[in-house]
DNA sequence: CTCAAAAACGGAGGAGCCTCCGTTTAATCT
DNA sequence: AGATTAAACGGAGGCTCCTCCGTTTTTGAG
């Protein structure tokens, strides 16, 4: 058998142990849950606590508290971008870009509620929808073809149009009936684009 | 002898007693120093405890640490825009003028040295010439007004003019030259407000 | 001057931060 | 299957934060 290639200089993260990756892996998890519950400022001891690791360990790992909500962070964005797939599997295309906006715009009023001061979350959600971000623009993209090219949907307008009006909706000021308007904001939307041309 | 006249509903602060304000005292006189030399990220502890006073002392006194540094910046603009005073007895107007404007750029350079992430310098610095802070205003005023009045320096330039023309020296990036540039950039200055008109 | 009430003091204590380094363990070599 | 070694672990320790509350001091009324 050919031995194992001589490692060429590749950027290639150094490939974790297998212990480390196990325990990278439960922080995250362990992080995402208690983030969620009790927000961005929780203990990081308690976390490491949780995830039954030292907290030594959590700090090789995340050096400070912000790398650590950054990876949390960018997981559930990308989980949120990956919903979009199963959607379009098992609704119809204009149920599922609907639904998925009414999820989108739910997880970004529960993140906001707990960002308080934290820069990560502040900038992440200034650039979301910056070119860059493609991730997100993806998902949208997707699922606004597909409606629109089945005919379910208007097709004059694009991703980036959609974005903007997201971005109204989710931006409305948090309050007690929040969650009503924006669903009333959603639907608005839905009708206006089902209304073809 | 009249009582005491009774309280009527001003807003005067609760007057403090006489313990209480000389501990206060003591805290801003040492918080002062401290920061000077260790930066406003030290310990309270230490403050409280080099001031002689307890940690419950400080913070009954200072909630925060914010509360602390911003009235121990507060004092310190407030005793270099009395030097102005001293500055304009003693000196020619134009030299009162100058030697003014070259402490001024100097503190405000040591200070930025140790901001860092601290808010209240932060907002302190972007507002420091904002109308409302007449503090400063009035002294860089003062000594314009005398200096031109008197014939040193010429008349068309008011004091907003010269607070623009500071704001660009102190805002020269910190590097290892940095005294020496600004101290030319303001003998520059001088030069041209003493060719007259 | 005395004394009670109000105001202020101060430090112990519970919790979190982060580093450092002796121990454990996965991966690799023979 | 050992043996070797570099990677990863983890928790004790030193430090800071901030609160809480029993004790001390000031004030001013009598």
């Amino acid at each position: 058998m050919a031995s194992a290639p001589p490692k060429t200089a590749q950027s290639t993260p150094p490939q974790l142990r297998a212990d480390a990756r196990r325990n990278r892996e439960k922080l995250v998890e362990v992080a995402a849950a208690v983030f969620a519950e009790a927000g961005v400022e929780t203990s990081l001891e308690d976390i490491a606590r949780r995830a039954g690791v030292g907290i030594g360990t959590l700090y090789r790992h995340f050096p400070t508290r912000e790398h650590l909500v950054e990876v949390v962070y960018r997981r559930e964005l990308e989980s949120l971008a990956a919903a979009a797939e199963d959607l379009a599997a098992s609704h119809a295309p204009d149920a599922a870009l609907e639904e998925w906006m009414r999820r989108f715009v739910g997880y970004i009023a529960a993140k906001r509620g707990m960002a308080s001061s934290l820069k990560i979350l502040m900038d992440s959600n200034a650039s979301l929808f910056a070119e860059g971000s493609g991730i997100l623009r993806g998902a949208v993209e997707r699922l606004l073809r597909a409606a629109a090219d089945q005919g379910f949907i208007r097709k004059d307008i694009d991703t980036t149009d959609l974005l903007h009006a997201l971005s109204s909706i989710y931006s409305l000021p948090a309050s007690a009936e929040w969650r009503d308007r924006s669903n009333r904001l959603i639907g608005l939307l839905m009708d206006g684009l089902r209304t073809q041309k």
